[in-house]
DNA sequence: CATCTGGTTATTTTT
DNA sequence: TAACCAGATG
């Protein structure tokens, strides 16, 4: 997997300097090859070996080395091997990045770090091993969000519960959370689990866990909490991994959840005697203030189930020995967690920022370490992040600095709206390319999906080149799920979801009424759906074209399984796509995305090739597949920004920095005062990912489902320390009537936000501002009324800026090979046919996507 | 059983 | 506005 034979440097991040001088040098030398450039904080972190070490990483402070570095000190010195590392992280692409670089590092293949991989792979492999444990077969399938919903919907029916108003993604979200919480279905507090369906949710959800084991599959949140049950129900087994992990290192700490949290809890414990209870391995000082709380307050103190022991859940045995364990504080491993609470923006997915702020209470002793130097901005950035972080409270404080040098100031850039925001955006890229800078080194960071658009169209005109990252994954793609249903259904005949996934897909005829034919059958037999479908088609219960369909689909399968023996697994999956209709399926859709789907089951058959057969790669396959790829040609990069944590450009561009966006005031409404930090965090994570140059820009107008609304500029640009930041004109804005002087008072209010943030005013201003933001829960669109009396005027406005772009478009000066009338396919776009040509500028009828304008390089001849 | 139509609802997303 | 889903229609 690893090469050996990667050129050495590739892996060393970014551009480092050997640190501190002389002093450092000297004590590089010292020690081993390795630790050679890490600076006095970064060495400490490698070198602490012993007891539990907190390293809080700021961004760009060269963390992913530190825990490399650590692990290679770790082996070097003897002190375990590589199967004895327990080595968590949230990602694959982390894992992978650390596998990378760690092969590098020892110039090794690391083959031997079995267990250097995330969270949920880890436990799953756990899970595998000790299957029968918790009911399961190890070989059980990973179910993915669409099994879920499907499941549970089939349990809301049962229950008679209506899912118009009690929506199965709904609980599927709800499941998850107390999944996320450690919490099993008899541990949720009474008051939650009565909250969905009428009070009957908790006991869906323990029926949905029943299911679960029927169907011999897992979902994501067991991987883990099953693994905490299994070690709380086998003292023994949880000593042979405690046993075997000599060193426990976590990344990305500050996005553990509750189960995470107790699972590494359990794993840390120095292991216990043989014959001792529960009551040694989790003291009863795990469940602090803060999960006692959270799990405790939600439910009535009279419960029967008495909440507040949730966490030290009563073993199946009851204690021998409970006064001599409590007493007792068992030693704690050698863990070392690496994380940035500045960086936590994944609490709404049931991320516990208090995990890292509590580091030392819930692993005493712990040392702490901070990293502080920043290797990656130029000065007035990080000044500008670490300023903006700074209003935050609930943090542990850390001040970034730089040697580097002060660079550009981030700009500020006001618009009318986010139409001219993307043109002025577009324009400076244009004027980037000019200059010679890689599109690779460029990236557009906005905070919610749908902003995504406005660029994207901008960019087709211009032909400029730009990538999408995020996104669905690649695994969770309509066509990947399909393939995998047909070879889950192969690999196991019980998987009724899978089944029941592609039964009717391509379509052929087996609608809802056959379907509710075989659950029938297969309920009242007590067997799995295929099973009853082979049954079914002996029988006259369906019609005969029914019939006759689903024993074709029934004996396909039978060939398909006995096939199995004889033919590799790609190529069965090969044979599977083609006899089922499914790639052809495909093939007649003329829809955009019907040759990207097409590609992507190429690629899915392609990447089987790493596995042994369909079992391993099934195993792995829910929990290991990601897109990667599209490293491809040069483009500008265009995401999220939650998607963005963890990766750095040269120039980064921030639209959008409105009240009610950024911070959104969803988040602002449902977590209050939290959610606003986590928004502030959001924005202190996209201003770090630049290197030399970070552009903020805010739109006046923005239209919000379908409706025009007024914005106020975000309350985190009042928040930007006025000497590190230079208010500049809208470009794309210059020169039309009206909206000049429209800018200037924009500016005039801009003017005094740098000075403002500090004064003894600003809170309170900042208070009315929020008031008025807080009770415009309408007043976002309250505005539209005086907005579609402008509409009118912004019309007028959209002449010239079409022309302008057409005028981009005819100085590249070819002409073009496309003639009107022509059928053409585009990638994003899809089919359609050339209505006018204006060099190399089509405007192109697209059937599904309307009018647009597209230059013809981005279009080929259908 | 497949297709059409109207009502509904709008973040962020590993695994 | 637009995309998605559930129920009514052919």
């Amino acid at each position: 997997m690893t090469e050996p034979s990667k050129l050495p440097h590739h892996g060393v991040p970014e551009h480092q300097p050997v640190a501190g001088g002389i002093a450092a040098r000297a004590r590089a030398t010292a020690g081993p090859q390795y630790l050679n450039g890490l600076n006095p904080e970064q060495r400490e972190a490698v070198e602490t070996l012993d007891g539990p070490v907190l390293v809080l990483a700021g961004a760009g402070t060269g963390k992913t080395r530190v825990l490399t570095t650590r692990i290679a000190h770790i082996l070097s010195q003897g002190r375990a091997r590589p199967q004895e590392i327990l080595s968590v992280t949230f990602t694959n692409k982390a894992a992978r990045e650390m596998k990378l670089r760690l092969g590098q590092m020892l110039g090794q293949a690391v083959e031997g770090m079995p267990w250097l991989g995330t969270f949920h792979s880890i436990g799953g492999r756990i899970l595998r091993i000790h299957a029968e444990l918790v009911q399961l077969k190890s070989n059980f399938t990973v179910l993915d969000v669409d099994d879920q919903v499907r499941l549970l919907k089939q349990l809301l029916q049962a229950e008679n519960i209506d899912d118009k108003r009690w929506p199965a993604r709904m609980l599927a979200g709800l499941i998850d959370s107390w999944k996320n919480r450690g919490l099993s279905p008899s541990q949720v507090p009474a008051g939650e689990a009565a909250s969905f369906g009428n009070g009957k949710g908790g006991k869906i959800y323990a029926t949905y866990q029943e299911r679960l084991k029927i169907l011999n599959a897992a979902d994501f949140g067991d991987l883990l909490l099953e693994n905490i049950r299994l070690f709380r129900e086998n003292p023994d087994v949880l000593r042979q991994y405690q046993n075997r992990f000599k060193f426990i290192l976590v990344d990305e700490y500050q996005d553990t959840n509750v189960a995470q949290y107790l699972w590494l809890r359990l794993l840390s414990q120095a292991p216990s005697r043989p014959g001792r209870s529960l009551a040694d391995v989790i003291p009863g000082d795990l469940t602090s203030p803060r999960l006692r709380g959270e799990v405790g307050s939600q439910s009535d103190p009279g419960e029967g189930d008495s909440p507040q022991t949730v966490l030290v859940e009563t073993p199946p045995h009851p204690d021998p020995l409970p006064a001599s364990g409590e007493s007792e504080q068992p030693a704690l491993k050698n863990i070392c967690c690496v994380g940035d609470d500045d960086q936590s923006i994944y609490g709404w997915r049931g991320a516990e920022v208090d995990n890292i702020l509590r580091f030392d209470h819930d692993f005493p002793g712990a040392k702490v370490i901070r990293l502080e130097r920043n290797y990656r901005s130029t000065g007035h950035i990080l000044a500008a992040a670490s300023h903006l972080i700074a209003h935050n409270e609930g943090r542990l404080g850390k001040t970034l600095r730089t040697e580097d040098v002060d660079g550009e100031k981030v700009t500020v850039t006001g618009s009318w709206d986010s139409e001219e925001e993307a043109r002025a955006i577009g324009e400076e890229l244009e004027e980037l390319q000019r200059s010679g800078e890689n599109l690779n080194n460029v990236a557009i960071l906005v905070r919610a999906s749908f902003q995504m658009r406005e660029f994207e169209d901008r960019f087709v005109t211009l032909g400029l080149p730009y990538r999408v990252i995020g996104g669905p994954r690649f695994y969770e793609r309509a066509e990947i799920r399909d393939a995998l249903a047909y070879l889950r259904t192969i690999n196991s005949p019980a998987d009724d979801l899978a089944f029941e996934r592609i039964v009717n897909v391509p379509k052929r005829g087996l609608g809802d009424a056959t379907v509710q034919l075989l659950h029938d059958h297969a309920r009242k037999r007590r067997i799995p759906l295929f099973e009853a479908a082979r049954a079914v088609v002996e029988t006259d219960e369906l019609k005969p074209k029914a019939r006759g369909s689903l024993r074709d689909l029934v004996m396909q399968f039978d060939r398909w399984r006995a096939q199995r023996e004889v033919t590799s697994h790609t190529e069965l999956a090969e044979i599977v796509l083609d006899e089922s209709g499914y790639t052809e399926m495909w093939q007649k859709d003329r829809s955009a995305d019907a040759a990207g789907r097409l590609d992507n089951l190429k690629e899915l058959v392609r990447s089987m090739e790493e596995f042994e057969n369909l079992q391993g790669f099934l195993e792995h396959i829910s929990l290991v597949m990601d897109r990667d790829g599209e490293a491809g040609d040069e483009a500008v990069s265009l995401m999220t920004l939650h998607s963005a944590k963890g990766l750095e450009f040269d120039n980064v561009f921030l639209p959008g920095w409105e009240e009610g966006l950024f911070p959104s005031q969803r988040t602002l409404d449902e977590q209050g005062r939290a959610g606003l930090e986590e928004e502030r965090r959001l924005a202190h994570v996209g201003l770090t990912r630049a290197r030399r140059r970070a552009k903020i820009y805010f739109a006046t107008n923005r239209r919000i489902h379908g409706t025009w609304s007024t914005t106020i500029p975000s309350r985190f640009l009042d928040e930007l320390p006025a000497h590190n930041v230079e208010i500049t004109e809208s470009k794309g804005g210059s020169g039309w009537g009206g909206s000049g002087g429209y800018g200037a008072s924009r500016f005039d209010n801009l003017e005094s936000f740098g000075s403002s943030y500090s004064t003894p005013g600003w809170q309170r201003a900042q208070a009315n501002r929020n008031r008025g933001g807080g009770g415009r829960s309408g007043g976002f669109e309250e505005r539209q009324s005086s907005f579609t009396s402008s509409d009118s005027f912004s019309r007028t406005k959209r002449g010239p800026m079409v022309i302008e772009g057409e005028l981009v478009a005819k100085s590249t000066g070819t002409t073009s090979e496309f003639s009107l009338d022509d059928r053409v396919f585009h990638q994003k776009f899809g089919y359609g046919h050339v209505v006018k040509i204006d060099g190399n500028k089509l405007t192109i009828a697209f059937e599904k996507a309307g009018e647009k304008k597209v230059v013809d390089s981005f279009v080929e001849r259908a």
